[in-house]
DNA sequence: AATTGACTTAGACAATGTCTATTGTAGGAT
DNA sequence: ATCCTACAATAGACATTGTCTAAGTCAATT
């Protein structure tokens, strides 16, 4: 099923229960956890995973770049399994709700050289943020 | 001098030596601090101020709108005292310098009704990420 | 100058994240 | 199939950032 673990295999992995049970936890779209909300999870398929194996392995998982680091939240990192595709993210003001989006145009073009400092400009994160359906209806 | 304070006591401010030292030591251009650096300047000028009041006086200035808190850092939020010009960010990946930027675009027309999710979209933040010309150097 | 309610303080507490010493185990070697 | 060993997991201490409370202090009004 998931080729995400076959990657990793094939990158030296090596393979444990705790590692397998972090990867599947961050299938699907829109997911956008915290550490502590992936180890909620992951303690439900097995009990004994410890905090501290969940935070080293949502790390590993960064710097192989399969996982991205999202901080829409001012207060807990979160974690996206939405790598491969480029995308940006739109956050509900009241209840925190994560969607990715794929806004057109090109915002690094936008910023003209005076604008730069002399900077190497790499990156750009775009965060929209409104109120969801679900908050706007109540 | 900081025509800030004027407006803080026009709208019924108390002001204390706490208060004014947090202001003046947020005066000035392309100024991001942490709340932490905030108190450390301020401790210099006022040996006695406490943290709580570092982090009640920020929180104040934030509501009143005078004050932004900023999250490119994964850490500690900052606190950017230019709220009266709408701008965006460039931050050095290695040192974690950050500028405030005025790109051109229109990022918010960028986003299509069918990305929107049923939102409704209010704001935008963009986070250029790059290397400063010190570390580039370095 | 007396009053009063808002402001400040110290320190406890909470949430998130990191580190260490110890124990366990995946996967190759035999 | 079993053994080895380096890598991984664990519990819990520690660090950082931020919040809260109870008690004392003081700015602005009277």
């Amino acid at each position: 099923m998931s080729d995400l673990l076959e990657r990793l295999r094939g990158r030296g992995w090596r393979m444990t229960a705790q590692r397998r049970v972090v990867a599947e936890v961050l299938e699907g779209d829109h997911v956008h956890l915290t550490a502590d909300e992936v180890h909620a999870r992951a303690v439900v398929r097995l009990p004994e995973i410890s905090r501290a194996t969940v935070y080293n392995t949502l790390g590993e998982l960064v710097s192989l770049g399969e996982v991205l680091e999202v901080a829409t939240d001012k207060r807990a990192k979160r974690y996206d399994p939405n790598a491969h595709r480029p995308h940006h993210h739109l956050v509900c003001a009241r209840c925190g709700a994560i969607k990715d989006v794929h806004p057109g145009g090109n915002p690094l073009a936008d910023l003209p050289d005076s604008e730069r400092f002399g900077f190497t400009v790499s990156d750009v994160e775009v965060t929209y943020r409104g109120v969801c359906p679900t908050c706007a209806a109540a």
